[in-house]
Formats: C-alpha cells, structure tokens, sequence
DNA sequence: TTCCCGCCTTGAGCTAGATCAAACCCGACT
DNA sequence: AGTCGGGTTTGATCTAGCTCAAGGCGGGAA
C-alpha cells in the first residue's frame, strides 16, 4: 500500500488486486521511442525511464475518472483502453479507443484542467504512468519535444470525433461501418482470405457509446450486416470484408 | 498585388477589395499578449510584432480553406470568425465561433497538416496573420511559450465540440439554448434590464451547422423560443433572458 | 422602379431511431 | 444444480426531426 503511494498510482488503480498491480521495471521498452518521445536525447529519455512506473491492469478497471486531477501521460504499452464522456444525465459518449503503443490522458494534462474522460481498460494491458514532473523538466530545454507533443495534441481530435460520425447524415448501419474502416488500420489484421479480424472485446453499448446511438440499434445494424454478408460479430471477433465495407459506407470518410 | 504575395496572404485573401485589405502596421496592439502570446520576453514580442501583417476583411471572406496548408497562426483583433468542416456530401458542420481575441488556424498550424476546417468571417474583422517561421523561431527558445500553446491546443476542443450537443439526448430547441449558453460569456452583453444580448449575425443555416440539425428545425425551434419568451431573434440581434435559458436547458452543461 | 436571388417561415407527410418490454443466453457465484 | 445479473435479441409503438414544397420577405443590381 504504501508502494502504491510511493509509484504515484492514481487512487482509481488502488482498486486493482496485488496479481495484476505488478511493479514492473519498464526495462528495454521501446513504445514510448516510438511515440513522441522519440525525440528525446538519450540522456533525457533516461531520465524518463527512470522515474516512470508501469503496472498491469484487467478489463474494467479505470486508469483515470472524469474529474481527476491528471499526474502524467500513461503509456500503454499493451491492451487496450477506452475514453468515455459522461454528461450530467448519465449519457456516456466514446471519445476514443487506444490501441497498444498510444499515449492516453496527455490531453488534459496539458490543458491543465481535470480529466474531462474516464479511461476504461477493455482488455488486459500494461501501462506506464510518466509522471508530469518528468515531462515539465524535459520539456523545458527540449523544443523538439515542444514540436513533437504540440503535434501529437493537435492531432488528438481524431476520426472517432469526426463530427460527421455523429451528426444525423449516416444511419446507424453506416456509422457503424464507418467505426470499423476509422479503427481498421490501427487494430485490424488482414486474414489469409483477405478479410479483417478485429479482435476487440466490444459490448453493444460500448460500441453504441462510439456512434452516439442507443444499443438496441447497435443490435439491429450487427444483424444486417451479418445478413447482408458485410461483418459478423461473434463475442469479441468480429470478421468483415473490407471491399464490403467500403462499399457500405457509400460517402468515403473525408480528410 | 506584389505588396500583398510580400505579406504572405493566403490566396483566400486575395479576393478582397483594395478597400478592405488595408496595410495596417499592428503597432500598440495587445490582443496577442493577451493570448498564449503573453509569456513572451519583450525581445520575443518585437520579433512577432515585426513579422505579423494584419488586414482588415468584411464579412463571407476566407481566412483560409479546408485542405489549404497552413502559413502560420492568426489574432482576431476584432469581428467574428466561423470555423466549419465540410464532409464528401457537402454537409456543413460548425466547430467555434471565434470572438474578438481569440486565434485561428493554430490546431492544423501545430499537427503539421493541411487545414481541416474553413474559417469564414461573419462580421467586418482585423486579422492579424503571424508567420510560422517567427513561431517556431521563438518557440525554440522559449518553453514557456510552448507550455502556453499546449494549454491553448490542448483546451481547443471546446464547449461547442462537446459530443452531447450533437447527441440524440437532447432535442433542437435544448441544443440551442445549450448553444446560447455556452458562447454567453464570450460574446453575449448584459442590457440594463438584465436579459442578454447576443449581437452576431448568424443565419439559420449557420447556426443549424452548429447544433447539428438542419436550418427549418432551428426555424421552428426559434419560434417557440419567441413564443415561451425565452429568446427572441431579430436579425443579428439575439435577446434572452438568462435564467430562462437555464431552466429550458434542463440538465446543466457539464464540464 | 423592377427583378432576382437568397433566406426565412410554415405546412404535410414520412421514416429512422428512441423507447418500452419481454424473452433468452451465459458466466459467476452459492 | 440453481440462482442471479448483465448483456443481447427481437418485437411493437411512438415521435422528433428530416424531407419536400410552397409562399413571403428583403436587399442588391440593373
């Protein structure tokens, strides 16, 4: 417990059972290279390694709320993680959905405001919390990190916010497969036969959550789709055509 | 026409009347060290100040265009600016109203891509344009300005970007009083009979670009705002009583 | 002045999706 | 095995807002 408070864990991942809140020494891991951190020195990206902590986490738990005061960046280093928008009536909206190897929670953090989402984790993952008096001290005599991480902000409002996802121009089946050709590239893998396998524990309300329509509706487009031959959904697998999907999307997506 | 390519003006600007693309030499203006632009050293300043041109557009001009590539960052010194996205159908989406003050263009200008949204002018407007080189020349030195545009990138998705205001939650005439509520303080006056004036001049199809809905919906919803006397629109001229907008917003705006 | 064009208003119908409700499935727990 | 609860499916109904269409208003140009 008093570990816990020591690695800077946010009060929310206190939840988490002793097995999967792991101390683990974040050694050779190259995710945060990749990211925008990769315009680091080496002696500064040392000096992110060090004071960084990482832990694994399972499905459901909560890497930050809505209102949390932000303590870093997290790195998720495996998994993956929802960010949902809760309004004052209990309408939840997804914001977006992390893949491995994407930064989460720098949004606020730069802003300096409280989280305005909650992160959920969907399937089991690892993640790194770097602590945010690491960032201000590298950031202050690193301006190629300035650039890099105005960038990777400035990018943040991604496809899954696109307005046009939302407004009242696709039907519920379109925005649906809009959703899968938005995520494709990021969490898809091409089967031998050509088709994609997205292998995405997804509820019909987390997916309804995504395309700001109720589940019940999710329910409906899964079942044409199926029908129509474009994708299946099977628990967590889901199996499409892409040459299908395109062509249900009718409008490409734009930008 | 040489004097204008010297100054940089984006090719949008170049439309303009003689009249109205006035040289003006910027002198005395504090509008940027209000902004992100505050944490400047007075050496910093006057290098901005040196390189930024500003010019004088009337309403229905372009600042710049969906899929321009940006030239650098611009100040409103005055008037109103409205920043919208359009998709493959054409369908129009409103993303901020931009008040006397505020910048423009800086979120495409940072991610390093080509602008994702128009910026058109609704009221006769000063703009000042500050080159990208001048900003990354400064930024280099100064963390304290990238710090400040992090915030300002970071805090971009704003109110009006709020995915409940698009939702299926709330009907048009809630999405519009939400709509009033929230660019009130940026851009709404206090009569000394306590209602709120709203001097902008929107149209019904802009202001439907904003809540997402289409521009009979925001007639009807108009009229029953006139007829509950909860607002009243005549022309450019928005009048509503505050606490009436509040209680027809039923649920509060979050955040 | 007249014409014209864009914006606004209002009406009438239609339809997609919300809403409510019932039944089913399945895994967790006892 | 039995129970329980959450997620899912499907049906029936309802309604808000879209769509199309017609008419009015107003400002700018010839």
């Amino acid at each position: 417990m008093t570990e816990m408070r020591q690695l800077r864990i946010p009060p929310s991942l206190a939840r988490c059972t002793a097995t999967e809140l792991t101390r683990a020494p974040c050694k050779n891991c190259g995710v945060c290279a990749d990211s925008a951190f990769g315009a680091l020195a080496p002696a500064e990206l040392k000096m992110v390694k060090a004071e960084r902590r990482s832990c694994v986490v399972r499905r459901g738990t909560t890497l930050f709320n809505q209102g949390d005061e932000p303590q870093g960046i997290y790195c998720l280093r495996s998994g993956h993680v929802l960010l949902t928008q809760t309004d004052v009536a209990g309408n939840e909206t997804g914001l977006r959905l992390v893949m491995s190897g994407e930064l989460i929670g720098f949004r606020s953090f730069f802003a300096e405001e409280p989280h305005a989402a909650t992160a959920r984790v969907l399937t089991p993952s690892r993640v790194c919390l770097i602590p945010g008096a690491v960032l201000w001290k590298v950031l202050e005599r690193n301006a190629a990190l300035a650039r890099a991480l105005l960038r990777l902000v400035a990018r943040d409002q991604g496809p899954m916010q696109a307005p046009f996802l939302r407004g009242p121009w696709l039907s519920v089946r379109e925005r649906l497969v809009h959703l899968l050709l938005i995520i494709r590239d990021r969490c898809a893998e091409t089967l031998p036969d050509g088709r994609l396998l997205f292998d995405l524990p997804l509820t019909r309300r987390e997916i309804a959550t995504m395309v700001g329509v109720r589940p019940e509706s999710i329910s409906r487009a899964v079942h044409d789709l199926r029908a129509e031959e474009i994708a299946t959904f099977n628990g967590h697998r889901i199996i499409a055509s892409l040459d299908r999907l395109v062509a249900a999307a009718k409008t490409d997506r734009p930008h």
